[in-house]
DNA sequence: CAATCATATCGTATATCGACGATAAACAAT
DNA sequence: ATTGTTTATCGTCGATATACGATATGATTG
């Protein structure tokens, strides 16, 4: 089942890079994008690089779309950490992990 | 429906850049990633980017699928642009398509 | 023309997505 | 405690993704 021929690559372009095999790489990157594979999530994230934080329910105001929707897309973003969630009262305060964000340029900058 | 509030962006960091709505901007990135959405396909990506040309066949046997499985997985690559197709007698030889690559280099970067 | 090779498409099964309304859960305030 | 506010979760439904084998298509070769 699992790809025996996997190797590490040897795409050393200059400095750290991945040594990572194929395979684990090419999910996370997957993942990665996957998470933005969707034109409501591409708009969280725009909103929430907007500003430095954002109550959810502004969120749920600048899209067209139900409140669980948009809380379902938040999870989502959360489970692929490109998004942070912290309890603030009975309000939720979203913001940008900057780290996941990092990690996503560059594994599509080094594509 | 259509979000009425939606406006032209003020995105101007320094060329050209997007005078689009940040909707239709949201579902172009949305589409291109969704490409890469899928750990085959990022594969398949990173596979035609270290040659300069790939023969379908080659494809297949890179990958731990089914021949027509993968050649779902090139459809979807071609139809969002990321992939080229080229027949060449009986076989086809694919090739990645610098400009889409690009395009979707510049929307994560500028994310 | 028949046979072969490479690739695409079809048909099908299963799983997951994406949307919604309804409801639950957590907290604040009265 | 009750009420109201905010967010998450549940249940459901239709649509789509993903995988495969089988079959069709298209080109080359004998």
């Amino acid at each position: 089942m699992v790809r025996v021929k996997t190797v590490v690559q040897k795409c050393v372009t200059s400095s750290e890079k991945f040594a990572l095999p194929d395979v684990v790489w090419a999910e996370e990157l997957a993942k990665l994008s996957w998470a933005l594979a969707h034109p409501a999530r591409v708009r969280i994230v725009r909103l929430l690089l907007s500003r430095t934080s954002c109550m959810c329910g502004e969120i749920v105001e600048e899209m067209p779309l139900a409140q669980s929707t948009v809380s379902q897309h938040l999870k989502i973003l959360k489970e692929t950490g490109l998004v942070q969630g912290e309890i603030d009262g009975p309000r939720v305060c979203y913001c940008i992990n900057k780290s996941a964000m990092t990690k996503l340029k560059k594994l599509i900058a080094n594509l």
